[in-house]
DNA sequence: TCTGGGGTCCTAGGACCC
DNA sequence: TCTGGGGTCCTAGGACCC
């Protein structure tokens, strides 16, 4: 059996920090009155987003619907989430981390990595004293809670800042690592979802501590990559290393929404689809992407779902451009009379909006004109709320559903015996009428 | 956790080419 | 027509994350 041997306590420091209940306590942050009651976000989907201590210490976690929520507590403050003032308080979180490195990775909203590896000599201070000094200042600063992981490697420094909290600190040095796995079930590893907990539980992997002393080889073949990945990070090798980066651009965008309750109105449901298209194409225009591939969604009430996806001849960023595809894909798709859920729409294939190659035959000013007036319309609802201009086809959402009664019974021969039957087609041309 | 919304990466298998 | 070997690209689906 192998022994792991460190040279120093740490031979690499990594530093994972984790905001504590990151959006009720940006709320209790800046609504100082707010501090020691319960309060959640999410006020605007009826599901609990986030939930603060004095929340979960009466039972209340994240998902739960808020108006059981509001049953187990009847004095909860329920708040819409605020997502530009979170922003404010993570991009200042990420600029107290950046006074002590440059090396600092924006996971998400609420947590971040910081490589602190050399820099004891330049702090005159040791590691986990440079990462209780950036833990001190984020909760001083900004009136916030926020724990703390020191460790060899992102996993380790990741399953250390769980450790402890709210307010924890975990330092798990080089000689500390096998105790410190002992401690722990194999599921709460980074990487380690239910699925592979499950079948390492099967071969008497129970803990990250097992995990480590299964030969590589096994963890490959059982795992892949992925594992043999994780097998290294939680022995402290530093695979993943941190990635000072800011993230611009994305591989896909989507939008989704489900309906409150279960609609077979085809104009309604088509309606929602428009509206979807619609915010995934202001995305996509404000990190100035354009796609080559969408892919329309419709989920029944039951959770199965089917998709098209459709090739378009030629990358776009233009709504009106799509939409008679949109309009095509959605028809081939719906079973009249079945109930649906949710739509969603996926773009995918983006590339950066770049000029345009024309076709021989394509009409550059009608093409221009279009996106000219997607810029418009995008200036527009910045400027006085978004869908203050929309797609016509939209205006259905304003009438609500129909009643269903007179609709023909379910119809679901279409399906193939797959729950995803994702089926392929391609368009030859874009429809260029607006 | 019977299911909200938005992402990423990996892998196996098919198509196509030499 | 079959056999052999090897490479690339793409896609669908799985698994996981916040």
């Amino acid at each position: 059996m192998q022994k792991l041997m460190f040279h120093s306590s740490y031979p690499n420091a990594v530093m994972h920090f984790d905001g504590d209940a990151f959006f009720t306590s940006v709320e209790q942050s800046v609504h100082p009155e707010l501090k020691g009651r319960p309060v959640v976000t999410g006020k605007e989907r009826g599901i609990i987003a986030c939930a603060s201590y004095e929340a979960k210490a009466l039972g209340i976690k994240r998902g739960v619907s808020l108006w059981e929520a509001r049953k187990m507590c009847p004095e909860l403050v329920v708040l819409p989430s605020d997502y530009e003032t979170y922003s404010i308080y993570s991009k200042r979180m990420f600029e107290i981390a950046r006074r002590y490195t440059p090396m600092v990775e924006e996971y998400s909203i609420d947590e971040g990595f910081a490589d602190l590896t050399g820099l004891r000599r330049l702090h005159h201070m040791s590691y986990p004293d440079i990462a209780r000094r950036i833990q001190r200042e984020i909760c001083e600063e900004l009136d916030l809670g926020v724990s703390v992981g020191l460790g060899l490697s992102k996993g380790l420094a990741k399953l250390a800042s769980k450790f402890r909290k709210p307010l924890g600190f975990t330092a798990v040095g080089g000689a500390h690592v096998e105790l410190f796995l002992q401690r722990h079930t194999i599921d709460q590893v980074w990487g380690i979802g239910p699925n592979s907990a499950s079948m390492l539980r099967k071969h008497g992997v129970n803990t990250p501590y097992d995990f480590i002393q299964r030969p590589e080889a096994w963890v490959k073949k059982m795992m892949g990559k992925v594992g043999d990945e994780l097998w290294h990070e939680l022995r402290g090798h530093l695979i993943h290393p941190v990635d000072p980066d800011e993230k611009k651009t994305y591989a896909s965008i989507s939008k989704g929404k489900t309906f409150t309750s279960p609609s077979s109105d085809p104009d309604f449901i088509y309606a929602k689809l428009v509206r979807n298209v619609e915010s995934a194409f202001i995305k996509m225009r404000r990190y100035k992407l354009r796609a080559r591939k969408l892919v329309v969604v419709l989920r029944w009430q039951d959770y199965r779902q089917d998709a098209l996806e459709a090739r378009l001849n030629r990358p776009t960023a233009s709504t009106q451009e799509v939409l008679p595809i949109v309009r095509d894909l959605f028809e081939r798709l719906l079973a009249p009379g079945d109930l649906y859920r949710t739509t969603m729409v996926v773009l995918t294939g983006l590339e950066e909006d770049r000029c345009t190659q024309m076709e021989l035959f394509e009409d550059r000013l009608r093409i221009e004109r279009l996106a000219r007036a997607a810029r418009v319309v995008d200036q527009i609802n910045q400027q006085y709320g978004k869908h203050t201009v929309h797609v016509g086809s939209s205006l259905f959402l304003e009438q609500g559903p129909k009643t269903d009664r007179d609709v023909p019974p379910a119809r679901r021969e279409n399906l193939l015996k797959g729950e995803n039957a994702r089926q392929r087609l391609r368009i030859p041309r874009m429809g260029l009428e607006v």
